[in-house]
DNA sequence: TTGTATTTTGCAAACGTTTGCATTACTTTA
DNA sequence: TAAAGTAATGCAAACGTTTGCAAAATACAA
């Protein structure tokens, strides 16, 4: 039907006999249009159905207003969440926003990082994968001094700005919780140390163990992608053999969730023989029996934070290489019936 | 540090004494281009860090290489794993995905379908609003014969490609189980009948009765937005009075969970005094005791249905406005404690 | 009326690509 | 060695905006 239907504002200034710098303005609100021919055009505007092309635009303008975002994946409850806020606060600012997963492959990464540098985003924030250890890959923001945000995981010796949560303490809460509530013997189910935040969660765990007189042993703590096949595995591994633990500190949800399935096969009890705590806060630890403590990170806070720092660096392009700052999320634990009661020192055997 | 460090492919040409032609040409791949310039220029443009800018050639070729992507929320298992799906295939197919939520605000979604226009999309994928009644505000792309596919909640009398689930079938199947199992009261849980798919769950709802000579009572079936507010606050006007259903059929996990929260907390027990099926078969259905019996609708196949027809859609941009057809993905019950066992005539009362 | 200040509008270049057509540079053939 | 054919490259326009600067139109003052 319709061929060549594409109305630009050259059409506008045509129609109306005027010109097309004219037009721009009028449609842009610019001060010395007259009230008169902004209104008239405005109404041709309409008419015609005419759209903008932001293309045309960003490409005059040397900006899309875009945003990008690379999270491992968004099915992913943290990162889910934090995804819907950024986007929602965006949108409030005028920005959209492409969000891209990396699914943890750190070649996927670089190959996103160049398209959304080549679509000219305004903006990049991201969320890395668990294996990226080199950053150079950013540097095309850095060096064209695009704004560029990290949140959750983020990179370990990069000058860059930094939003995370408060990973140290959280797994020392988690930890101190435990030990608070009898527990002696603790395994941590950590993600792969690769990825820093897991490192800072170990030194906590540690630390809470020390702290507490406790002895640190290598053999307690596993390393591995926090999946759910992995975490099944691990807990044959754990009770392949006595004694067994009184305590789990798992880094991730699912992993508590299986942790909890696995005890249920081998009628095991939690609270009363385990004691599990989790890490996010995800929604499902509190819909599974009995539910799981777990350490809340605050998505909506971090969210709201990673696009305030957004819009900050975007409206200050200008004043040269800032020195960057890093931001401290706090970070709550939710204590559940996972962890309740308090496990004598002479552990119950069944 | 660095000011105007964009290397365009004018700068290629200047340094190699070539046309921009040319070097366009080489970096492309044009195949009348000689072996030996094509590796000077790719060759210089690694060593100059050139990168392309996407919106200049979008500008020139009138395509983005990005797709438009609306759905109600992001945060929800279903559209999550649907988005997870389309994002990875188009990444294969070398297409970016703008992933925008309307948060199932009607305004949200006019506003989002007129940006991702004016971002020029190549194509937009839609799953609407609840309350969205009128589709004009996609005209401008059926109009510039821009590829447009809808999945799960899709418009009626709209001539648009659509991609949907069974959901007369999985409203007929999920009930038919229920009386299979013996429930004779029979409350349906809908979502609100401005959204198509409700209608056809509640028709299935309605013959499954009709077939097995049960009443279709008003009372019984309920229309709200399927949060978990509203799931609680339904269950107390179903509960304020005997005699109790049977058997419910949420047409949402949230409610089917939360139903069961309610049923924990005044000790009705699950399956034995009230079975529930819920719909989509949401992973939280299963970690959940007792596991609750849900609708599978096979997000990762209506995905990939999706990016098909898209490519299918787009490749064939020519051939004038193409007859729409309407896919039906398949729907699977799967059976869970929620619903086992056999209710007996005599209704059970504690 | 003329001149000056102010408001409003227009011209043309620029943003970074791509591509039809023309041109030049090489091969091949007679 | 000239003619003819083929391969490789270049020219210039186009895509739809925005914007600095110049010009025109209007308002105000003398």
């Amino acid at each position: 039907m319709s061929k060549r239907t594409e109305k630009t504002i050259v059409d506008i200034a045509e129609e109306l006999k005027l010109s097309v710098s004219t037009v721009s303005r009028a449609l842009n609100d610019n001060p010395n249009i007259s009230a008169r021919t902004k209104d008239r055009v405005k109404k041709m505007a309409r008419k015609l159905g005419y759209r903008p092309n932001a293309l045309a635009a960003g490409l005059r303008n040397n900006k899309s207003k875009t945003i990008g975002l690379i999270v491992p994946r968004i099915s992913m409850f943290f990162p889910a969440t934090i995804s819907t806020i950024i986007q929602n606060k965006l949108q409030e600012h005028g920005y959209n926003l492409i969000i891209c997963q990396s699914n943890d492959s750190y070649e996927q990464e670089v190959a996103l990082v160049n398209t959304l540098y080549s679509a000219r985003v305004d903006g990049l924030v991201v969320s890395t994968t668990l294996y990226t250890t080199d950053f150079s890959h950013f540097d095309v923001f850095k060096d064209n001094n695009i704004p560029l945000v990290f949140f959750d995981r983020v990179p370990k010796d990069y000058n860059v700005k930094v939003i995370k949560g408060d990973d140290y303490l959280g797994g020392f809460t988690a930890t101190s919780h435990l030990i608070e509530r009898g527990c002696k013997d603790i395994v941590h189910i950590s993600g792969p140390l690769t990825c820093n935040l897991y490192l800072e969660r170990v030194a906590g765990y540690k630390s809470a163990l020390q702290q507490h007189k406790l002895p640190f042993r290598k053999t307690r703590v596993f390393y591995q992608e926090l999946t759910r096949d992995n975490a099944w595995q691990a807990c044959e591994k754990i009770f392949a053999q006595k004694p067994y633990p009184d305590g789990i500190f798992a880094s991730n949800d699912t992993t508590a969730i299986t942790i909890m399935e696995y005890c249920r096969k081998i009628n095991l009890r939690v609270p009363e023989d385990l004691k599990v705590v989790g890490y996010s806060n995800d929604p499902r630890t509190e819909i599974v029996t009995p539910p799981i403590t777990s350490v809340d990170q605050y998505p909506a806070m971090m969210g709201e934070r990673v696009v305030a720092a957004l819009m900050e660096l975007v409206t200050s392009r200008q004043t040269g290489t800032p020195r960057y700052s890093q931001e401290i999320i706090p970070t709550q634990l939710i204590a559940r019936e996972s962890s309740a009661g308090t496990t004598k020192a002479a552990t119950k055997k069944k």
